[in-house]
Order: C-alpha cells, then sequence, then structure tokens
DNA sequence: ACGCATTAAATGCGTTTGCATCTAATGCGT
DNA sequence: ACGCATTAGATGCAAACGCATTTAATGCGT
C-alpha cells in the first residue's frame, strides 16, 4: 500500500462518509414524519416483506441487517410496539423468535418504500458522478439542516 | 424515475449502509483501542491537522464536517478535555471559539491516522468491484463482532 | 442421564447523537 | 443610541446504539 494510494483510500472514504450522513440524515427524517419510523426499523420491514416468508427468525434478520444483536432486539420490539409486527415463538427452537408482519406493517412498508424511493432519488444521486471534492466548496452543509422545502410538519420529532 | 431504476437506487444504498457499518465499526473499534477516540474525534482532529491553519473556527470546522452543531460542540469538548486541543476565544468575535492543536493532539493524530489508513487498507476495499449483492449471501456479518485477529486488548470499552 | 459449552434473545449501562432551547455577542435599521 | 433579528456555541433531554451480561433452551460428549 504506497502513501498516495492510503491518501487516496481516505478521500473517498470522506465521500461516503459524507454521502452517508446526508442521505441517512434525510431518509430518517422523511421517515419519521412520513409515518413515524426510523431507517433501522424500514430496513427491518424492508428485509422481511422481501423475504417473501411469513415468518422470519430474528437471527436470520440479523445476519443481512447491520444492526447489532441488541439494536435488532430493540428495533423489533419497538416494531411490534407500533403494532407493526409480531413476534411469536419458534416450534423447532424454542430459544429463537419468529416476526412475522402484521397488515399494518405491509402497509405501512408500502408506504414507507415509496417514501424512501423519493428520498433517494433526491438525495443519492451525487454520488458515483465526479461529486468534485476539492477543499473550500463546503455548500454550508452543518449535520443535517437543509431540507427546507419539506412537505412534512416540522416539530413532531420527539413524538414517537 | 422508472420503478427498476428506483429499484437499483435501493439496491446502491444497501451496499452504501454496508460498506459504512462495516467500515465505520472497524475503524471506530481500533480507534478506540489503539487511540482512546471515537471517528468523531479522528475526523475533527485529521480536519484541523490538514487545514494547516493554526487556528481553526469551530463553526468551519462544523462546516466540512458531518456532525450536527452540538454533536461538533460536545465533540470538541472532549478532545479538550483529554488534553488533545485547545479552545480559545476569538478577538474580532467574541462568540466564535478558536481550536488549536496541542503537540500531544498533533502527535496523536499522526499514530491515529496511521491506524486510519490500515484499518481502511483492510476492510474499505470490497467496495466498488462487483460486491456481489446477490441475495442470500450473507456472510455471517451480525453488527460488529468480526476481527477477532485485532491485537488490542479487549474490554477497556467504557473507559474514554 | 448429566454436565457444560454454545446459541438466541433480552436487558442494564454508559456513550453519542440530534433537536430544541438558552445565553451571549453582532450588526443592521431607524 | 436603541431594539431586534441573527449567529456562535453550550446544554437539557430523550432516543438509539454497542458492549457486557443475563436468562433460557440446545446439543454434544461422556
Amino acid at each position: 500500500m504506497t502513501d498516495a494510494a492510503a491518501g487516496e483510500l481516505a478521500r473517498r472514504w470522506r465521500e461516503v462518509l459524507a454521502c452517508y450522513s446526508r442521505v441517512s440524515c434525510a431518509l430518517d427524517r422523511a421517515l419519521q414524519d412520513a409515518h413515524g419510523i426510523g431507517m433501522s426499523e424500514f430496513e427491518a420491514l424492508d428485509r422481511m416483506a422481501e423475504s417473501g416468508r411469513p415468518k422470519v427468525k430474528m437471527h436470520q434478520l440479523g445476519a443481512e441487517m447491520y444492526l447489532s444483536q441488541s439494536a435488532l432486539s430493540r428495533t423489533v420490539a419497538r416494531l411490534e410496539r407500533a403494532g407493526l409486527l409480531q413476534r411469536g415463538m419458534c416450534p423447532d427452537d424454542r430459544r429463537a423468535v419468529f416476526v412475522s408482519l402484521t397488515d399494518e406493517g405491509r402497509a405501512l412498508h408500502e408506504r414507507a418504500r415509496t417514501t424512501q424511493r423519493a428520498v433517494l432519488a433526491e438525495h443519492f444521486l451525487p454520488d458515483d458522478p465526479a461529486e468534485h471534492s476539492g477543499p473550500g466548496d463546503a455548500p454550508g452543509y452543518d449535520g443535517c439542516d437543509r431540507a427546507e422545502d419539506a412537505t412534512a410538519p416540522r416539530g413532531a420529532r420527539t413524538a414517537r
């Protein structure tokens, strides 16, 4: 690994970091405002929906997601509390837990996916092209506070 | 935006998510174990070091970073508590705060950058190539717990 | 059958984060 | 000069995370 290659790697990492921050922030906000769920919850719903199977083992879900085991456990707990999925015991392994989407969960996922796609289309495009990451071109991005054009009401943030 | 394009976008977003989780987790862990700082702290040190200037305004730092204003404020507070930088009042605007690296901060940044480059070289490579994201190829990644080969002691985690 | 390492999930705990708010300093219009 | 919107940074607060630990169920060797 040459020094120049390491620098290039660091530069690319910064791009990923910037991209992740920008998109995940917009996505989290949009999902929260429109549907009352966060990115992790959406991701869990999404994996469950796309699996096709009616019931999925927690551990299976965790294997394909990026969350720690404890975070997944709590995410599922939140989703259950919200009535979006049900936990059930697994007949062949009584340690394991099956999770299955409720009708409401499936419906919300459908709607949330529309939101997700819209946010991605709006915020996840300037990535493959140049990204023109020269110094001194910071467009005043201060963490999260863009998207003044959001059509959702502001202020229902702490009410999950 | 066609439906297929939206799906492709969602697929790419998952790749970014997976990449970010994998790398940031390894990076955070390595920086923490080897130097007692997290990613945000490193990023702040890194920006300050590369700026060339001896003093940087907080707001300036915040403009190019991905943290919220409050998170940056606390990150800087942590760095100051650790003796890695100093905060000082700004003569021409007494609201603003200058931050400057201490010698110790500069030295730690140098060492931490080596760690960072090593981690990036190890975990941030499989990204541009295919990434072969077909379903069912999950390599058992369960959040964070890989890197059993880490040479650092495990268990000094809560001691910042 | 019994003991023991292993695995699934839940939970206590400390840390970090973002949002909202607060304080203080600026500057601009009148 | 005075008032008031604006800006910089700090802080209270609640949410979410990861680590370590706990509880419970499995399975494997003897």
